[in-house]
DNA sequence: AAGATGGTCAACCGCAATTTT
DNA sequence: TAAAATTGCGGTTGACCATCT
């Protein structure tokens, strides 16, 4: 890791209440840590304030997200996670927190780097070499668990998808990327029956001539239908790790800083065990269990 | 050995959406 | 209802490191 930059003449005084930028010293991320492992998630800015860091509560939230976060996955990309990644990246796009939200551990800002600096080399690469079966190099990552990541797609698991699609099929070809308004609670609202009049936000989704994938066509999307008028039920956008916590407005479903505090289970979160749902093991995860509860067709594309 | 180059990663920036006042 | 504050996201930058020449 990159040494931090100095640290403020005075870390309180000095230079007044300037905010601190740059690297995080290993003084600010325990500081960080501390409050966070403490109180839990609240107010960023008061988490700076309240932390005794000179750090707006961006900076507190980007640290915490990216770096502190007690189940982070650290080191490289397994193959699985690659291939998983650019699969959804061929559905999703640059929708990193989208990509990232089914990869326990990640981040999106790790995503997104590893992307950046691997992936798409890789993929410019392919591309250059030209031939079918290069090509095939990216793209076919995308396939390889084709058929094992559609299996995944079926919603087998949300008691909220009782859906109008029978057996619950992926059918990524004719709904996928469909852009579609708010997704809560598990269900559209469809009596809006202007969504499906808008046309496909091809930008939005990032795809262009009906493709994705860098030209690679990965994932074709024959202008979607979307049985009008149907009533759809799908199930929550996010996995359930997510789902709670959102549901308990803290850093994951993390423990609230009273059940921790009382408990005595702050070992128990640094160690990584930090969810609370048993479905969830960070760290020896199977892409079945991640795709337990994703439901691509209906990922939260909106209408602008 | 020293400089050039490229890769990786952490963090910032700007914007948009959402929530609060 | 409007303004302000907060949050979240994706793009970009820049420092550090390893490798190459």
């Amino acid at each position: 890791m990159r040494k931090p930059d100095a640290p403020p003449s005075s870390s309180t005084g000095g230079g007044g209440n300037k905010l601190r930028k740059g690297l995080w010293s290993p003084e600010e991320d325990e500081k960080l840590m501390n409050y966070m492992l403490r109180n839990g998630q609240g107010c960023w800015s008061d988490v700076a304030r309240n932390a005794g860091l000179q750090r707006c509560g961006k900076s507190c939230r980007l640290r915490w997200i990216n770096y502190l976060r007690p189940d982070l996955k650290r080191g490289a990309f397994s193959l699985q996670e690659e291939e998983l990644i650019i699969h959804l990246h061929s559905i999703l796009g640059n929708r990193w927190s989208q990509i990232a939200a089914r990869l326990p551990g990640r981040t999106d800002n790790e995503i997104k780097n590893f992307w950046n600096s691997t992936i798409k080399k890789r993929l410019k690469n392919s591309n250059n070499s030209g031939d079918a079966e290069t090509r095939g190099g990216a793209a076919s990552l995308a396939h390889v668990n084709e058929h094992q990541l559609q299996g995944m797609y079926v919603d087998s698991s949300s008691s909220s998808s009782s859906s109008s699609m029978p057996g619950g099929l992926f059918m990524a070809n004719q709904y996928d990327l469909l852009p579609l308004p708010e997704v809560g609670c598990g269900m559209i609202r469809v009596e809006d029956s202007s969504y499906f009049h808008e046309p496909p936000t091809v930008a939005q989704a990032g795809m262009e001539n009906g493709f994705y994938g860098d030209g690679q066509g990965v994932m074709m999307v024959e202008g979607g239908l979307m049985g009008g008028g149907c009533e759809l039920f799908v199930p929550p956008l996010e996995s359930s790790q997510e789902e709670t916590a959102m549901n308990d407005g803290g850093a994951g479903s993390m423990v609230s800083s009273a059940d921790l505090s009382n408990s005595g289970d702050v070992n128990k979160i640094q160690s990584g065990m930090l969810w609370e749902d048993e479905d969830i093991r960070v760290g020896e995860w199977e892409l079945g269990d991640l795709m337990k509860d994703v439901s691509f067709p209906f990922l939260d594309f909106q209408v602008e």
